[in-house]
DNA sequence: CACAATTACCCACATTTACCCACTAACACA
DNA sequence: TGTGTTAGTGGGTAAATGTGGGTAATTGTG
């Protein structure tokens, strides 16, 4: 689905333009719907087609709700969840929320994520991506599943 | 149904404009009549279409009333159970009592949270928020259903 | 019954957002 | 290399939304 790094200008305004590659899948698969929320473990956003939001939504309501963890993403993912939509020149508004909680200004990154895409402060991704290099080359502790990953 | 995070202000007569992309949903779904009351884990208000209220209201009714727990959650919840109408600009009063409760001061924020919203005072969201998001970092006692999820 | 306090309703203003148009840079193609 | 087309960017404007506040009706209280 979604793939590659695409470095992109916010406007004054807080509005990011969608590189046009993606557009005709993102309006044929969900007329131009689209949801961003936080990510819970890095200061990013992630932004997804309404349906698969939809999807994930529901898992998530479906947690047991007296359990304080569960409650605890409920309110994080579901709590920032904001419905967005193209404007006639594919661009995006993101609410001055979630701009802040993933620092955005002027330079951001717009990774493709398979389902879904992130969001990051360009300054930030750089920054993060060279503490994940350093990590691989330590990595002690790869689940099975990448130990046996042939590239 | 509802999700999102709505950076709101009182007036001075503790008033709250409900924003403008909800208000179709809540006039259809109960003719814009709410219920607010308190929740007992976080110092912050539960807002509940009237009709998804009174499902919750027999349930706790329900409850075993010899049992001096359910007896506790019956007197905090129903109790606090306060009807809410919007008035002709899509404005609920918040009753004081209620304010008091969950320290609203001018800056607040409405939570979307699927069939209900939460009220919080702004100061007291951002510092809580920042308390989920660093347990769940840390977050040991994952239930099995969160650890399975993927997003 | 009178008074005070609160609430509902209404109007007016300020701010924000959605929509539109225009400019510039990049790319493709001849 | 020149030209046409498209993508990205900036910004103006009208409409919608959010906010403040006045006044009349209602409620509660002495």
């Amino acid at each position: 689905m979604f793939r590659g790094v695409n470095p992109i200008n916010l406007d004054a305004k807080g509005r990011m333009a969608i590189p046009a590659r993606y557009r005709d899948r993102i309006t044929e698969h969900c007329c131009g719907h689209l949801v961003a929320t936080i990510d819970t473990e890095e200061r990013c956003l992630l932004l997804y087609p309404l349906a698969e939001w939809e999807e994930i939504q529901e898992k998530i309501e479906a947690l047991p709700s007296f359990n304080p963890a569960a409650r605890r993403i409920q309110r994080l993912l579901i709590g920032h969840a904001t419905d967005l939509d193209m404007d006639g020149n594919g661009r995006l508004l993101l609410p001055a929320p979630l701009r802040d909680y993933a620092e955005l200004n002027k330079k951001i990154v717009l990774l493709g994520q398979g389902n879904k895409f992130e969001i990051w402060s360009e300054e930030r991704w750089l920054a993060t991506r060279e503490e994940y290099l350093a990590e691989v080359d330590g990595g002690a502790e790869l689940p099975d599943e990448l130990q046996n990953l042939s590239l």
